[in-house]
DNA sequence: TGACCATGCACCGTAAGATCT
DNA sequence: CAGATCTTACGGTGCATGGTC
């Protein structure tokens, strides 16, 4: 696979034009696909580039062309599972359309280190740039500056200047507090992800429209940091909450933290409390009891920043997929509320 | 910071030149850190660069220079915790030395695929190539095939013809042992991964060379694949065996699920039944109860890799560091056995 | 005339040799 | 003579132009 000659150097198009008789820019026409090549001619130059092992070379293709075929992502934030497999599938549905992509990952979303990887990446001349993070000051921090390329966010919110593709939170979060009042809960809690998390907002948002549309109350929500610390933490005052029947937590990870709270308070889960989670982690199958849970499609979602990209750059008229909704994953987490608790309610 | 003249093109060396009365190769001279400019004339050429914003360009660059300032990455499997982290930290270290990454990441560990994805990065000029894999058969796929650029592999196994970095997954599990040993287990069970997964394999050494070396049965370990759903079904298994009084786990995720299965069979950990994880995810601290588990260093993980690579491609004289031993974290999982438990054994 | 193919040049840097002060 | 600077060549493509049958 070294693809080199004796001097230690890899054959050029015209090393191929030589051994095929021809002139280097009929081997051009025949790596581009271009008419005008008599098919004798075609076979010729073929079967030279197969017996010298050329590759063209992409520097001197992006010298010319102003074209690299290569693509940038940022993703900030922790590597939790729902950015890592946006990422990852992202990256396979640009490899399946013959695109590179170099990466910048940074856990802090810092405004000054993102700007300074988003110009990295201009300057390798990358021909957009997705973007994966969950705060909002990760859109603050390329919004408005010019990159001279398209920028492609994976965000829940809207934002004037740049392109997006998201799933349907909102939505999410009415499948998960419908539930919940299908199954007869009429006073219930939500704890939530952080203030400048995008995707906590919209949940928060379909949270209480559901319970608007339902006539239901909904109080004040508590909000954590996504972390199974802070569920517990917020758990163990819901625990104190007597009215409540059912929380909706905005994340799996604080729903553990919940569900270990609520069982330290000896209270049953879901006999006397239903939980619902977001996000259907590896882990939500698993834990006791099993978790009810919304599950995202992070693979469409991956795949919808691609087709965006695709999209803005004109390779492709396919229109961008509209938002997938979330599926909910009915498990043992909820169940009708208990008389004793329903006694309570006004 | 568009950086475009009227007719949207960027600067070119020769404006830069042209700008600061200088010939284009004393600006290259400038950019370069050459010696013999004079400071007056360098400082006219860094107005002038200033001044157009030029940067250089990359494909320019890589084409006489050969060299790309590009490294490709590797990475197959799940987006698990371990992995995602140290790709995460190995992609920050990156930057930090001036290179950027093409990465291609890949939930299958598919030899075709794989082999193909490494001649892309080849292609791509990238300097090294570094592999995160957690399976045998992903070393396997780019063992012997002649990249034509330094392999760095984080691998916990040893191999011919590659770099490797890695942490002491061996001594990881001995102190995982170890620590159940002096709180006077003597009945010490193992659930490991799956039989494809070097670090298993290593934990497993590890796990029965402590056994051995204190004197204690080493009975056959179990072998999971990770999920939290198989240590919940092994789980099932070990709770019937009313003789052992701790288990060593091969990772967290799947120690929840172990954990589980003892509740369901009404045992009580740590009370009847101690467990210790491995890896210390971010849910470790905060189920119930609190997993006593052994901390994988992933950031320096990440960092050793980029030392590697720096080392082998000469650029930096700095020795890869050791394999960092990682810690026991000790939580409440774990307890002295229960005087029940202990009079069942021999 | 049109299908086929060759020639020259641009792209934007770095490296080596030539020239000037 | 040597430090400072310039001139020339080159890398590997794709595009525009032109030539030939």
């Amino acid at each position: 696979m070294s693809d080199r000659d004796d001097k230690g150097r890899v054959a050029t198009i015209f090393d191929v034009a030589r051994l095929a008789g021809v002139s280097h820019q009929t081997v051009s026409r025949v790596l581009n696909d271009l008419p005008n090549v008599r098919p004798a001619t075609r076979a010729r130059v073929e079967q030279a580039i197969k017996q010298l092992r050329y590759v063209p070379s992409p520097a001197a293709r992006a010298l010319v062309t102003r074209r690299t075929r290569t693509l940038g992502l940022i993703v900030t934030g922790a590597p939790d599972y729902g950015p890592s497999s946006t990422a990852l599938h992202f990256n396979e549905a640009a490899r399946d359309a013959r695109y590179s992509v170099i990466t910048a990952s940074m856990l802090e979303t810092d405004a000054a280190v993102m700007r300074s990887a988003a110009e990295l990446l201009v300057r390798q001349n990358v021909e957009a740039i997705v973007l994966i993070a969950a705060q909002r000051a990760a859109l603050d921090a390329l919004d408005g500056i010019e990159l001279g390329v398209p920028l492609i966010a994976v965000a829940s919110e809207d934002r004037g200047g740049m392109h997006r593709v998201w799933l349907d939170q909102y939505a999410g979060a009415r499948l998960a507090v419908d539930h919940l009042v299908s199954l007869g809960h009429r006073e219930i809690r939500h704890l939530g992800g952080p203030p400048n998390a995008m995707d906590a907002a919209e949940r928060v948002r379909g949270w209480s429209a559901a319970l608007a549309e339902h006539g239901l109350p909904a109080r004040e929500p508590l909000l954590g940091d996504w972390t199974p610390g802070s569920g517990y933490v917020h758990g163990r005052v819901l625990a104190r909450d007597a009215e409540m029947t059912a929380v909706f937590v905005s994340n799996d990870q604080m729903a553990i933290g919940v569900m270990h709270a609520l069982a330290e308070a000896g209270l049953s889960v879901p006999d006397d409390v239903s939980i619902v989670g977001f996000d259907d982690i590896p882990e939500a199958a698993y834990v006791a009891p099993p978790l009810t849970t919304v599950r995202q499609d992070f693979d469409a979602l991956g795949r919808a920043a691609m087709a965006g990209v695709l999209g803005v750059l004109g390779d492709d008229e396919r229109l961008v997929p509209e938002p997938s909704v979330p599926d909910l994953i009915v498990r043992a987490s909820t169940s009708a509320p208990s008389r004793d608790r329903v006694a309570l309610t006004p």
